[in-house]
DNA sequence: GTGAAAGCGCTAACAG
DNA sequence: CTGTTAGCGCTTTCAC
């Protein structure tokens, strides 16, 4: 035996206060072998492992991961940096990457960047201070600095929910522009024709540029005339009430139009009930679409068509592609791009379901 | 100066590579000054510090908080345990204990236990193998082998939402029994006089008793016959379609029956859209509220009686509950509980606000 | 199959 | 204000 940790105490230490030099002495065995009979029970004779075993559940022995992963230099730590827990959405997408991660003894660091890239920055330098094997950004863009940083650390980086033009390592996403391409023709194939849609803030947003584009795109193929895209502004989270007052003023400004886009469910519900509120049919004077698919629409009245994207998956394939890189050694950079899906309900169901096209 | 990093290679390592030791070479100066300079500023001669400072800089070092936890023996890790992400009022409350933690310099690891106290057990044990400085819990029972390890770890723990009769050390929640006194008591001041409570599966939920004991006890008050609790079994997922399958098989089986508390938004609003589908007049002729305010409530029509309960603030209370405990050296087991808010909606707003008193 | 030596990168504790 | 010494608790890398 190469020490003795009860020399001075002559007293075995319990619990999280007791050291693998504790089980080592207990089992009448080296630190390396309770080392190995804990991690590679294989490597170890089996009488051995199970005195080791039974003196380290006798003491109700955890091992120190933090002293491990100084030595193994590997921590067993992932980060997922989000813009905030609030959204359903980005929950289930850690939630998607729990669920991967966490079977294979991998365990998640959560930051949420609050919306901001300066804050998503201090968060990225603050995870890579526990040297995670790999960092989750869902966030929608990132500081040059923040970009260098990882690129620098080497480790995998996974970037999802945009399909990043220029990924700084693997990425997992869906298509904003076909999505937003496909609910303007779903709503075309509806009968509507004089279609607004209805975007978030779009400085620096590609996400908000890529669904405008779709939008835009299918307008044009269908011969429709692209109308100018508003832009909805809240104060702080998105609200309803947003949705509300941009209903309210495109039937004022604009009364010929037939059909709303919102870039998200929350502003869409709102439109909804403000439509009800002033007697405004939906789906028959005004058709009104979402996006996310969050439990909201399902339940107002009328029912809220959307695109539903998959936020789970993404977060499971993030998790998978970490996990490929992580054990099978793989040098690729995948780039995954997963299917979202048109839930088309009463809202824009109107009952004279023209066709488009003549 | 005690060592040279770079007598090997020659060359100072960047980024994530780079050590103390090749910032004090950089610099001039020992690990433990550049220790200073980046931890206690003011401990260090300015002079020195900025030179410290511009050297860390130059190749981009971030330290390692993995080796610096180690001597320290302080991790700087808060551990939570959810039952899942995908409920928002879990997601708010890790939200919540992040706004707090993270100011701190604390990171979160987030695991979850899929509603199993089994897995909950497991989560702890892998959490304990980070010797995090705290951990807090959103679960509702734990098992006695958690209990005990968690007793047993010594650190800070913050058991949340439920106020846990014998906590094992700290608390944060509310009265989940007063706060279905308070929603049983406002259906009887909305005239309500024949009203059923639909609980949660209680096997082994502290949760599900008390709001059970609320309702019982209100209705006791006021004099009123307390009719057998109903339980919702949900296969996974709480869903709507159970509280539609409720209320249907109530009407049917008991139809004198004017209101129905339900113990979640989610079966509640499916027992609205139910009745709707049913000309059953919501809320003439029965009165419906939930729990949680969800913001499914606020858009379904009519619009969602509900128990508002403080999600976020609990998250918030128990982040400060750690800081005080870690930071002061604080030796109280506080017990903290919050308060909820009934908010009343178009779901139980009889025309007839007939008052309960003869 | 098991052990001994060495050290991961940092900080506590004390010295000066 | 700065440095020295001595580990933290584990795993890597050879030996045997």
């Amino acid at each position: 035996m190469d020490d003795d940790p009860t020399e001075t105490t002559g007293q075995t230490r319990h619990g999280l206060a007791a050291r693998m030099a504790d089980i080592a002495a207990l089992a009448g065995v080296t630190k390396m072998t309770v080392s190995r009979a804990l991690r590679e029970p294989d490597k170890v004779r089996p009488e051995t492992r199970e005195r080791v075993h039974a003196a380290a559940l006798s003491v109700g022995y955890i091992p120190n991961r933090t002293a491990g992963s100084l030595t193994a230099r590997m921590s067993g730590i992932v980060g997922v940096v989000v813009p905030t827990l609030r959204h359903s959405l980005f929950a289930e997408t850690i939630e998607g990457v729990s669920d991967v991660l966490a079977a294979a003894g991998l365990d998640l660091i959560v930051a949420n960047s609050r919306y901001q890239t300066g804050a998503e920055e201090a968060q990225i330098r603050a995870l890579l201070g526990r040297r995670p094997d790999a960092i989750v950004l869902t966030s929608l863009t990132h500081t040059p600095a923040a970009r260098e940083l990882l690129r620098d650390s080497g480790i995998a980086v996974v970037e999802t929910w945009e399909s990043a033009d220029e990924p700084i390592d693997m990425s997992v996403g869906f298509s904003n522009r076909d999505a937003a391409h496909a609910m303007t023709g779903e709503l075309i194939r509806s009968g509507y024709r004089r279609i607004v849609f209805v975007n978030g803030p779009s400085a620096g947003n590609e996400r908000a540029r890529h669904r405008s584009e779709g939008y835009r795109a299918a307008m044009r193929e269908a011969g429709l005339q692209v109308r100018p895209v508003r832009v909805a502004r809240d104060v702080g989270a998105i609200q309803p009430e947003t949705g509300a007052r941009i209903i309210r003023k495109i039937i004022a400004q604009d009364p010929e139009v037939d059909a709303v886009f919102f870039t998200s469910d929350v502003y869409a519900v709102g439109a909804i009930l403000e439509c009800r509120k002033h007697g405004i049919g939906v789906p028959e004077r005004m058709g009104i679409a979402g996006f996310h698919d969050l439990d909201l629409g399902r339940v107002v009245s009328p029912s809220l068509t959307t695109v539903h994207v998959p936020a789970l998956e993404i977060g499971r394939e993030a998790g998978r592609m970490i996990l490929s890189r992580l054990k099978g050694g793989e040098t690729e950079k995948p780039r995954a791009e997963l299917p979202f899906r048109i839930v088309a309900r009463e809202s824009t169901a109107r009952a004279s379901d023209a066709n488009a096209g003549d």
